[in-house]
DNA sequence: TTTTATTGATTGATCACTCAATTAAAAATA
DNA sequence: TATTTTTAATTGAGTGATCAATCAATAAAA
């Protein structure tokens, strides 16, 4: 059985198979057999390419991580003013794979993990800070930079908090609603913001 | 050493040594052990008061949600007006006590287990529904319904996001730029609301 | 004498992790 | 080409540690 060149084949096979089984169990309480079983190879095997459950962890992550800058990185690419890109970003947070239940759950659990191993928190600060970042670079050409910066951290909070709700499956926030609050939000501060200065400079949100 | 009556003394030490085995270790891997060690028990004694470690998780919930229910109680018998009622609802949520670290890193653990366990689930979706509906009720009086509803979810989201955010320590979002940005939410959306319809309804939010 | 409080010692289950052994492909050698 | 050697992939069968949960025993108050 034994070919040449599996180790790409099965890395990919027991990252997928870890976002699975932690999003379909909801914790990292998750046992190795487990995420084997649903990889379809022995636990062993995953020890050995990863060495241990934390950094296949942590790995499924970072790979989680690059899926969500590559479509942040896709969506922008469409944008062409600053606006279009402000709701470019929010857009990406609640595409149909990243609001998935079992990948909300996934990052819930990453999250409380986060209290446990320094790699992870790095990871997920990464997030936020790219998150902020993404917002903010947006925001600075639509209003001054300390309101940008405010809209930016509400924004980021918000996207973060329907996710969290996402999560407990019981205020079920539809995609569209989820947007339309994000949206609603930043319209209304930058509204704000405008109004206080230049009172016609607020512009519709892109339909 | 055996005194009667020892009962809800033991049962009140265990649920808030709960609380900060959990909240220090940010994950309810906390051992029955350890959290007895902070009680200044054996562990067997937790296991007779509360027969299992899920029952004392329950029980620690419990305590929080009534301690939060409290607050909220009291803050909103100082406020008289709808929109003082309003800012009294977001303050409860921020006060020290509930946005201490150890409580922040507590309630993430919370989520998580709520993935796994019902009763876990249901004394969160608990929690998000009286948020909501608290932050409703005075909406109601300020704004007409639809609005008042999507408002509540947007704030009731923010306030959820920022404490996530808390949890990663690396955002540091201060207690009052956090009841800020929240208050700033939902003066812009009424001034949104009042603007489409009487333009000079908004308010200040209260000083 | 009964009841309540309390614990030390133990048990049984669960896991992450290890390792020696096996298979077959690939590479080297004859 | 045929044969041997090396290397990569893979696993079954452990090992040791950790824990929740149990229970019988003890101590003192009622």
């Amino acid at each position: 059985m034994p070919k040449v060149g599996m180790e790409p084949v099965r890395r990919k096979a027991l990252v997928d198979a870890t976002l699975r089984a932690v999003g379909d169990r909801g914790s990292l309480t998750v046992t190795m057999s487990e995420i084997a079983r649903h990889a379809g190879v022995s636990p062993a095997l995953a020890h050995h390419y990863f060495g241990s459950k934390e950094q296949l962890v942590i790995e499924t992550i970072r790979s989680l991580l690059r899926q969500l800058r590559a479509d942040a990185v896709a969506a922008l690419k469409a944008a062409t003013t600053p606006r279009d890109r402000l709701s470019a970003v929010i857009r990406v947070n609640f595409q149909a794979h990243q609001y998935a239940p079992e990948t909300v759950a996934a990052w819930l659990a990453f999250y409380s993990e986060a209290q446990r191993s320094e790699e992870v928190r790095r990871l997920l600060v990464v997030y936020a800070r790219r998150l902020n970042s993404n917002l903010l670079s947006s925001l600075k050409q639509l209003c001054p930079a300390g309101a940008a910066s405010d809209i930016a951290d509400g924004a980021a909070a918000m996207i973060d908090g329907l996710y969290l709700r996402q999560g407990l499956k019981s205020a079920p926030v539809s995609i569209e609603s989820s947007i339309a609050l994000t949206e609603g939000y930043v319209q209304a501060q930058l509204a704000a913001v405008a109004g206080s200065r230049t009172p016609d400079a607020a512009k519709q949100p892109p339909a």
